[in-house]
RNA sequence: CGGGAAGUGGCGCAGCUUGGUAGCGCACCUGCUUUGGGAGCAGGGGGUCGCGGGUUCAAAUCCCGCCUUCCCGACCA
């Protein structure tokens, strides 16, 4: 392509409300503009890069056995209901309502593609199957962050797979596991699969694909030592080495009115001449359970609560008149015996008593034993991990590394197949048997901010793309004005062009150091620059930019060269 | 939804405290000179100052309400 005749144009200065650097080199080149909050349009250098990342998706859906489909964002109402996640995902959905009825524009697919494609999968001959789109999604986001990082409209690959039973589906689902690995590599991100939490899509075991990065909006932990990972929503720490505590024997109540909270009510025990360290205190949340049964989950003062499934936190009305709860002052001595359920992270055995509540308001205790003085229903884990705990599986220390989600899959097993009747096959006895289900996202226009933060140059005023997802693989300039420079550029173009390849020639008579300007923005991994040398000695220069080199090439040997440092590009940096 | 910041030609900003008919840089248009790293000179076009109301002889500027955008948090595939 020529870039006269390339719609688009550069800008110098940063965009006022762009923060991270992806964003700012996004706007900057010219590749997307911003219609509202999380709502951007791919302009057509944006969109060259988005058709090669959406290139590479697909392919390896495809090698993973997909078949194409394209289905409907406009959703009848119905079919959400259906499952019930109408309700359950009703703060992201948009809603429609018009003449021609009720519609909800599709988040995600599972219900879609049930509706698509279940009649041509009703004998277990048509398995297994998967088909998979490249589509847009629209969520309700609460806040959208980072240019296209976190939108309400989006395009996302989703993938769904159909097996009669739980063995055909582990073997899809590590089949589309295996593609993504091969898709993550060919865009030069280094993502790694980590476990993670399914939210609401649902199922059993599941992976998120996460990239290393500043615009991260997770953690992960990781264990450099066996490889464990994580999403800090999932992450679980091992077993916490004992305490060394002072010795303690009975248990002393102290009044300590006003001092609610973990390190008020410490800071009031030491007054009181109680032989409380920093870490005694004993955390006591109430939360109600499915069915509103009041239970008390315990962990250690220092630590953040992750709320258990099936839990939910008890909110104010739980402390009223008469409550056996008492705000500020909640703990777990005689609370079992009220009918009150308790829970337990692990890791508060590795401390031998406790400070906590007493119940009773301005009252707290010191030097509680678990199974002295209360029992634990059950333990589960309900503490959020942290840099430095140890691993659940060898308990060296974890390290919680900020990532994008760049991926998702899921097995989902019967979780959609088993309320949707028609989402079944029959087997060779002719009985009617649920599909064994499993589905793959991948956020499609989120890649090219996380690309470009990995391959972008300092001040977000230049990238060099991996070479699979540039625009354009080569640009071709022509430095000065001299005639035999501008052929030579012409001849080259050519050339490269009929090489395959994809190639940008500048020829918008710019300064030099405005087209070089431009073109770090547009971001070709290699540049071959015609200036006085054609015309003197008959060489051109030739710029590996993923690289940093640069040499004189002969004019009749660049194609060769540009092929050469083409094909020995790899695409993974750092 | 809570906290913070900001809305002035296409983009980035000044002007607001102390009301008096809107300015700078970039970009754009014309001409000439330039062209191996973001050129120079001369001339030119373009703005409901986010929206609505109020105060005033007079509002970008003061007052009230609303909207939008970005950042942190909550939430999230």
């Amino acid at each position: 392509m020529r870039s006269s005749q390339l719609v688009f144009r550069t800008r110098r200065e940063v965009p006022q409300d762009a923060e991270a650097a992806s964003h700012q080199l996004l706007v900057r080149g010219g590749y997307i503009r911003r219609l509202a909050s999380g709502v951007y349009s791919f302009l057509p250098l944006g969109y060259l890069l988005l058709e090669r990342i959406s290139a590479i998706v697909s392919e390896e859906f495809r090698n993973a056995e997909g078949n194409q489909v394209l289905l409907p964002a406009l959703h009848p109402t119905e079919i959400w209901a259906a499952t019930g996640r109408l309700a359950k995902m009703a703060d992201v959905l948009f809603r429609v309502e018009s003449k021609a009825g009720s519609f909800v524009l599709g988040p995600t697919h599972e219900e879609a593609v049930i509706e698509a494609i279940a009649p041509d999968l009703a004998s277990y001959r048509d398995l297994p199957a998967m088909v998979y789109q490249l589509q847009t999604k629209f969520r309700d986001e609460p806040r959208a962050r980072f240019g296209l990082m976190r939108t309400r409209e989006f395009i996302m690959a989703d993938g769904y797979t159909f097996d009669a039973d739980q063995e055909g589906m582990r073997i899809a689902y590590m089949k589309v596991y295996r593609a993504y690995q091969r898709m993550f590599e060919r865009l030069g991100l280094l993502a790694v699969p980590v476990e993670a939490d399914a939210g609401s899509i649902g199922g059993d075991v599941n992976h998120e694909f996460m990239v290393a990065s500043a615009i991260g909006e997770d953690h992960f932990a990781e264990c450099a030592n066996c490889g464990y990972r994580a999403n800090i929503e999932a992450a679980v720490a091992g077993e916490f080495s004992v305490a060394e505590v002072p010795e303690i024997d009975g248990v002393t109540v102290y009044s300590t009115p006003g001092a609610p909270g973990v390190e008020i009510a410490i800071r009031a025990l030491k007054e009181q001449g109680a032989l409380v360290d920093d870490s005694a205190m004993l955390k006591c949340m109430v939360a109600v359970d499915d069915r509103g049964e009041p239970a008390i989950l315990l962990i250690p003062g220092e630590r953040t609560l992750k709320v258990p499934g099936g839990y939910t936190l008890a909110g104010e009305e739980i402390f009223g008149e008469g409550s056996i709860f008492c705000k500020g002052y909640v703990g777990p001595v005689g609370m079992r015996e009220r009918g009150v359920k308790i829970l337990a992270d692990p890791s508060i055995r590795a401390r031998a008593w406790w400070a906590t509540g007493n119940n009773v308001d301005g009252e707290h205790v010191v030097g509680v034993r678990i199974d002295r003085d209360f029992s634990v229903d059950d333990y589960r884990n309900l503490i959020v991990v942290e840099e430095g705990d140890p691993c659940p599986r060898c308990s060296a220390q974890l390290h919680l590394v900020r990532a994008v989600e760049v991926g998702h899959t899921f097995q989902l097993g019967l979780t959609y197949s088993s309320v949707l009747p028609h989402a079944s096959f029959v087997d060779p006895e002719g009985a009617r048997q649920p599909y064994w289900m499993g589905c793959y996202g991948v956020g499609v226009t989120r890649l090219p901010a996380v690309i470009a933060e990995q391959f972008i140059g300092e001040g977000a005023t230049a990238v060099a793309w991996p070479v699979e997802v540039a625009p354009f693989e080569v640009a071709v300039v022509a430095a000065g004005r001299s005639a035999q420079a501008a052929d030579a550029a012409e001849r080259l173009y050519q050339e490269l062009l009929a090489r395959g390849l994809r190639v940008l020639l500048e020829d918008r008579g710019l300064s030099f150091g405005n087209a070089m300007g431009d073109l770090e923005l547009i971001g070709p991994p290699f540049v071959v620059i015609a200036g006085a040398k054609v015309a003197a000695e008959g060489v051109v220069e030739v710029r590996d930019r993923l690289l940093g080199t640069v040499e004189q090439v002969a004019l009749g040997s660049c194609g060769d060269r540009v092929e050469e440092l083409r094909k020995a590009a790899v695409p993974i940096r750092r």
